[in-house]
DNA sequence: TTTGTAGATGCGACTGAATTGCATCTAGCC
DNA sequence: GGCTAGATGCAATTCAGTCGCATCTACAAA
């Protein structure tokens, strides 16, 4: 939590005020939480930190990363504990290679990076032969291992 | 289930006996089940598919399936439903490349490949240049979109 | 500013995959 | 054939995520 929390609030308003829908309380805290946290984090997650400055219903939180998810502003990642985690997309004005993740998880802290927003040459694969007929519209990308403190 | 089950069972055996541990009905089954599928399974298609024929613990289907991966004669991939489905990994004599996967997720029918199995140019590929410090041990790739079926 | 209402929230109950504890069984050793 | 570490079966439990429904509220229209 690097950025303290109140500082990304005008940010997480900004950012649902330009899907046109509605901005409500829950909506701007779980969104200012995501933005303070620089990798992936789960549903509980999220729930505890805010747990401890507001109320708020678990349920909400499920609903409202749903909501972040399917308006395009985060995206989740699924863990080897079978847990979702969730991370705000990187701003980008290119629709394509919209749907291009690619992600790191440590397998010792657990925590899980988003490389697209790191650089790496990773954009620079393109296209893969697959067997005829498989017509892909979404790849992602998963690495396991030690990320840069841990190793 | 192109190749009958029972076909499957002696090549069951014989994998489970290359471990060196302990040949069991309830690998046997499971494994000669997995070695059935074309595709990635969950655990609820393997203990439904057993139940046809033979009677079996799904607490035991889980620990074999565990078991499978451990020693590693099988792979898990983590689902959208946050299922896990369980495949046979292909027979490689090489140990390195040994940690990379690739599949394709058809969202129509929601069958999972695997495309290690199936002639790709996947393997082309092989150095990504991540942000210092990272070190990863394992690559996973992973496809969306229409299989050769439903396109 | 007040009001109407679609859409969001809160809460309790529920689902279903996966796990754990423990008693019993058995594969593979002597 | 008997021993025993390791595997299995069963019941109970955990926990992420979902559902139904009553209540609330953001925001647009009056």
């Amino acid at each position: 939590m690097k950025p303290p929390y109140h500082s990304r609030v005008p940010e997480a308003e900004a950012q649902i005020r330009a899907t046109g829908e509605r901005l409500t309380q829950p909506r701007v805290t779980v969104l200012a939480t995501l933005l303070t946290a620089d990798h992936a984090i789960s549903h509980q997650d999220v729930a505890a930190t805010i747990a401890t400055h507001q109320a708020i219903d678990r349920v909400t939180v499920y609903r409202v990363l749903d909501w972040l998810v399917e308006v395009g502003i985060a995206h989740r990642i699924a863990g080897d504990d079978r847990v979702w985690r969730f991370m705000v997309n990187a701003q980008r004005k290119s629709t394509a290679a919209h749907r291009r993740h690619a992600h790191f998880t440590c397998t010792q802290c657990g925590q899980t990076f988003c490389l697209n927003t790191m650089k790496t040459d990773l954009q620079s694969r393109r296209s893969f032969k697959l067997p005829d007929g498989f017509k892909p519209a979404e790849v992602d990308l998963n690495f396991r291992g030690a990320c840069a403190q841990c190793s």
